[in-house]
RNA sequence: GCGCGAUUAGCUCAGUUGGUAGAGCAACUCAUUUACACUGAGAAGGUCGGGAGUUCAAAUCUCUCAUCGCGCACCA
C-alpha cells in the first residue's frame, strides 16, 4: 500500500498534480483518446461547447456550478467509451468588458477618447487576455476536461471569419437591414442595447393630465412631459366617441415654447379606459408611438439627443436633462392653467442591463436582422422544412423545439422559449462602441460593400460599429468546430449543396449532444444559437437543452459583490477542494432551480471525500496480493455485489436522464451507509476470523473498485489519486470503462 | 394583464408510473482511540401551505384560495 494512505486526504496538494497528470496525459482530446486506443474511432461522437465565461473578470459560484454539471456529462461519456469533445473558449462581451476597461482607465484619469480608438482596443485586448488567463486557471481548478488544444474566443481570428460569414450571407439574403428606427439608446453606455438587454424596474410616476393650449380640444395623459415637444399627433380609439368629431383634423398649437402641428388620429391600439383615452404621439422617443407614426406616416421630431438632454431649438428647453426640462414644462402648463390633473402611479423604468443606465429611446440608424423576411433555405436537415423551402428565421426557431429537435430541461422552459418568439421582434445587431466585431460593411459615396475583406481601392471608410456579442455568441456551437473553413483539412466545412461535410470536424461533432447553462440567458444565448444554426447549417445547434438554475445565499438572494454575501468558488476550492465544491453544487439541484448554498454543505462534501480515503485505505490494507482475475464469491457476498449493482443500474439510469443531482446523492449514501457502515464493518469482524477469507476481500475491492469509476465523474481528483496509487501502470480512471452491469 | 415556479423535519432539499413520508446539515442521547473524531449507534422531529374533488388508496392527479419568487407584456 501507497504510504499516502497513512496521511488524511490533502485535496489541495493532490488537485494541482493530478490535473497536469491529465493534462500531459492529453486524454481531454478525444483525437489522442483514439491514438491511444482508449477510444473506437467509429464511437458515438458527444459534443459539447463550454458557455464562454466574460473576460470581465473573476469566475463566480455559477459558472463553478455550469464546470462540475458539464465536467459531470463529459467524463460519464468519456468512461462510456464515447468520442468524447468538450471545447472551452471565452466570451469578449463586448459592452460589459468595454465598460469595465473605462472604468479602470477612469480611475487613471483617462478618456477612452483622448485615447483613440486603436490604442483604446490595445488596452482593453490586453484587460481580456489577463483575464483569459485567470479565467483558465480557474476552469482547471475545478477539474474541468476541456480539451484545451481546441480553446477559443469569440474575438479571434477565426471567429471573425465566421462572423463576416454570417453577416455578409444573411445580408445577401436580405435578412440583415439598415433603418432608422427607434431603439434602446443607453445614454451611460453611449450605446444602443437589444430588447433583451433592458432590465423594467418598478418605480413611483406622476401621470400628468392636461392640454398643450388652450384651443386644443383633447386633454392628453403622461408621465413625461419633456417629450411631448416631440409630439406630432395625438391618437385615439377609433370607436371613442368622446373623440370622433375630431378625427382627422390637424391643429397648430404653441406648446412650452414649441410650435407643435398635431394631428388628432384613431388606432385600435389605443384604450379607451387609460388617462383620458387620448394619447400624445411622439414618434421619435416611443418605441409604441413610433410603431403607430409608421402605420400613419406621421413625420419624426426629436427633442433628446444621446446624452439625455433636449436639443430642439426651444429657449426654455435647450440643453437641460430631461428630468429638469419636465419640471420646466410642468411649470408652465400651470402658469398657463392647462394642468389638469397630477396622480400617482406606478410604472416601470426601463435600464440597460449591462451599465444601469436610465434607457432613451431615441431614433438611430441601425442594423437589424429581420426575423419575420422570408427566404429560400438552402439546405436542411430539420424535420420540418426542406431545401428550397420559403421560411422566416422565426419558423426556424420555432419550429427546433415545436418538432422535438430540441429538447429543453426542464420541459417548463419550452414554453417560455416559444411565448418568447411569438414577441420576437427584429433584432438590432449594431453598438456604437468600439470593443467587438466591428461591422463588415464598408462604404464609398453612395456605395456599399459587404464582406469577408475590406474592398480594394482607396475612400472605403468601414462602418464604426460593432456587432451586439451576442452574435458571434450565437455562432458558437460551429464556429468553435472549423465552420466556415476547416485548417486542419485544408477546405470549407460545407459542400457546394450547403451540407456539412461529415468528414470535417463539424460533420462529426455538430449538432452538438448538449448544451448546458443558465436559465437566464436562454433568449440571449439559446435562441440566437438556433436561430444561427438552423439558418446557416439547416441543423440544430444541440439536441438537448440543460438549464441549470442560479446560486443563491442561504436566505435565497443573489450573490453580489455589492451584498457582501457572495462565496467565492476559489476560496472554496483552497478550503475543502474542488471535489467537495463539485459535490455541493450538484446534490439538491434539479435542472432550472435555484440552488441555495451555504459553506456548512462544502463541508459535508469534504467529510466525504476523506471518507473515501479512509475506507479505501482499509480496504488497500487488508487485501493486498488480492485480485479480481478470478473471482471466488461466496453466495452472500454475490448477493452484495448483486445489491450494488442494483443500485448502480439505477444510478446509470440517473446519469443517461442528466438527473446528477439524484445519482450523486445515491453514490453518495451507498458509499457511506451501505459500503462503509455496514459492508466493511461486517467483512472487518470476517476477515479478523479467518484473514484468508477470499471472497470477503474481492468483495471489498471489487466494490471500491466500482464505486471509484462511478464516483469519478463527481469527484475526479480523489478517485484519479487513489487509483494512481492502486495502480502502478500508468492507466487513469477518467477513462476507464464506466463499470458494466 | 398573461404565464411559470415554489410551498414536505429547525435549515437546505429529494420523493421518477398514485401504494405505509426520505436524505444532508443542525440540535439531542450514548459509545468509541477506530480504516476514519473529517467516527459509529440510537432516539427525536412532518395533519407534505389551506380547502374541495377523483380514487380502494393522493405529497403525487383535478379545481380553488393564500403566501413567496421569477419571466414576459403593458407602461399615455
Amino acid at each position: 500500500m501507497n504510504e499516502k494512505f497513512l496521511q488524511p486526504y490533502n485535496p489541495e496538494e493532490t488537485e494541482k498534480t493530478i490535473y497536469q497528470k491529465w493534462e500531459d496525459g492529453g486524454l481531454f482530446n478525444p483525437d489522442k483518446c483514439i491514438e491511444k486506443g482508449v477510444c473506437e474511432k467509429d464511437a458515438e461522437p458527444f459534443s459539447i461547447v463550454l458557455p464562454p465565461p466574460n473576460v470581465t473578470g473573476i469566475l463566480h459560484l455559477g459558472h463553478a456550478t455550469m464546470l462540475a454539471i458539464e465536467d459531470i456529462m463529459v467524463r460519464f461519456a468519456r468512461m462510456q467509451g464515447k468520442r468524447t469533445l468538450w471545447i472551452p473558449g471565452t466570451d469578449h462581451a463586448a459592452i460589459a468588458t468595454q465598460a469595465k476597461v473605462e472604468k479602470i482607465l477612469q480611475k487613471e484619469g483617462v478618456r477612452k477618447h483622448e485615447l483613440g480608438r486603436e490604442k483604446f482596443l490595445e488596452r482593453v485586448q490586453q484587460y481580456a487576455l489577463e483575464s483569459q488567463s485567470i479565467i483558465i486557471g480557474q476552469i482547471k481548478n475545478m477539474g474541468s476536461s476541456v480539451d484545451w488544444s481546441r480553446l477559443a474566443f469569440t474575438l479571434d481570428e477565426q471567429r471573425e471569419k465566421a462572423v463576416r460569414t454570417a453577416f455578409k450571407q444573411m445580408y445577401e439574403d436580405g435578412l440583415i437591414y439598415r433603418k432608422d428606427r427607434v431603439v434602446n439608446w443607453d445614454p451611460k453606455g453611449q450605446t444602443t442595447v437589444s430588447d433583451d438587454e433592458v432590465n423594467h424596474e418598478e418605480q413611483e410616476a406622476i401621470l400628468y393630465t392636461f392640454k398643450y393650449s388652450a384651443d386644443f380640444p383633447i386633454s392628453i395623459a403622461t408621465t413625461r412631459p419633456e417629450t411631448k415637444v416631440g409630439d406630432v399627433a395625438v391618437a385615439v380609439h377609433p370607436e371613442d366617441v368622446r373623440y370622433k368629431e375630431y378625427i382627422g383634423k390637424t391643429y397648430e398649437v404653441k406648446f412650452a415654447g414649441s410650435s407643435l402641428s398635431i394631428k388628432v388620429i384613431s388606432d385600435g391600439s389605443i384604450d379607451p379606459e387609460f388617462g383620458t383615452g387620448a394619447v400624445g404621439i411622439t414618434p421619435a422617443h416611443s418605441q409604441t408611438d413610433w410603431d403607430i407614426a409608421d402605420r400613419h406616416n406621421l413625420p419624426l421630431k426629436q427633442v433628446i439627443n444621446e446624452y439625455a438632454k433636449m436639443e430642439l431649438g426651444n429657449e426654455l428647453l435647450d440643453g437641460k436633462k430631461t428630468t429638469e426640462a419636465r419640471e420646466v414644462i410642468v411649470d408652465w402648463l400651470k402658469e398657463h392653467n392647462l394642468l389638469e390633473k397630477e396622480e400617482k402611479i406606478t410604472n416601470n423604468i426601463s435600464t440597460a442591463e449591462r451599465t444601469g443606465g436610465v434607457i432613451e429611446p431615441l431614433p438611430k440608424l441601425q442594423w437589424f436582422i429581420d426575423v419575420n423576411k422570408t427566404f429560400t433555405l438552402k439546405h436542411s436537415e430539420l424535420k420540418d422544412f426542406k431545401a428550397g423551402d420559403v421560411v422566416t428565421l422565426k419558423q426556424l426557431m420555432k419550429s427546433a423545439v415545436d418538432s422535438e429537435e430540441i429538447h429543453i430541461l426542464p420541459n417548463r422552459f419550452e414554453k417560455i422559449y416559444h411565448n418568447w418568439v411569438d414577441n420576437l421582434r427584429d433584432w438590432c445587431i449594431s453598438r456604437q462602441i468600439w470593443y467587438g466585431h466591428q461591422i463588415p460593411v464598408w462604404y464609398k459615396d453612395q456605395e456599399i460593400h459587404v464582406g469577408l475583406e475590406a474592398p480594394e481601392g482607396d475612400g472605403w471608410q468601414q462602418d464604426p460599429d460593432t456587432l451586439d456579442t451576442w452574435f458571434s455568441s450565437g455562432l458558437w456551437t460551429f464556429s468553435t468546430l472549423g465552420w466556415p473553413f476547416d485548417d486542419a483539412q485544408g477546405k470549407p466545412t460545407l459542400l457546394k449543396d450547403g451540407s456539412v461535410n461529415p468528414d470535417s470536424e463539424l460533420g462529426i461533432y455538430h449538432p452538438t449532444t448538449i448544451l448546458e447553462t443558465g436559465y437566464d440567458i436562454i433568449f440571449f444565448w439559446v435562441a440566437r444559437m438556433i436561430l444561427m444554426s438552423t439558418y446557416l447549417l439547416g441543423q440544430v445547434p444541440f439536441k438537448t437543452t440543460y438549464l441549470h438554475g442560479m446560486v443563491r445565499d442561504m436566505k435565497g438572494q443573489k450573490m453580489s459583490k455589492s451584498k457582501d454575501n457572495g462565496i467565492d468558488p476559489n476560496d472554496m476550492i483552497h478550503k475543502y477542494g474542488a471535489d467537495a465544491v463539485r459535490m455541493s453544487l450538484i446534490i439538491g439541484t434539479g435542472p432550472g432551480n435555484d440552488i441555495k448554498l451555504g459553506e456548512d454543505k462544502i463541508r459535508a462534501y469534504k467529510k466525504f471525500a476523506n471518507k473515501i480515503w479512509n475506507a479505501t485505505r482499509f480496504v488497500l490494507e487488508r487485501t493486498e496480493g488480492t485480485t479480481l482475475d478470478n473471482l471466488e464469491l461466496s453466495t452472500a457476498d454475490q448477493k452484495l455485489i448483486d445489491t450494488w449493482r442494483e443500485s448502480l443500474a439505477d444510478i446509470t439510469s440517473d446519469m443517461d436522464n442528466y438527473r446528477f443531482y439524484l445519482a450523486g446523492e445515491k453514490l453518495y449514501h451507498y458509499f457511506w451507509h451501505t459500503f462503509a457502515d455496514v459492508i466493511i464493518e461486517d467483512l472487518k469482524k470476517r476477515l479478523e476470523e479467518n484473514p484468508d477469507d477470499t471472497s470477503a476481500k474481492q468483495t471489498l475491492l471489487l466494490l471500491l473498485t466500482e464505486q471509484l469509476k462511478s464516483l469519478h465523474p463527481f469527484m475526479p481528483f480523489i478517485t484519479e489519486e487513489i487509483w494512481q496509487n492502486i495502480h502502478d501502470d500508468d492507466t487513469m480512471i477518467m477513462v476507464q470503462k464506466w463499470p458494466k452491469l
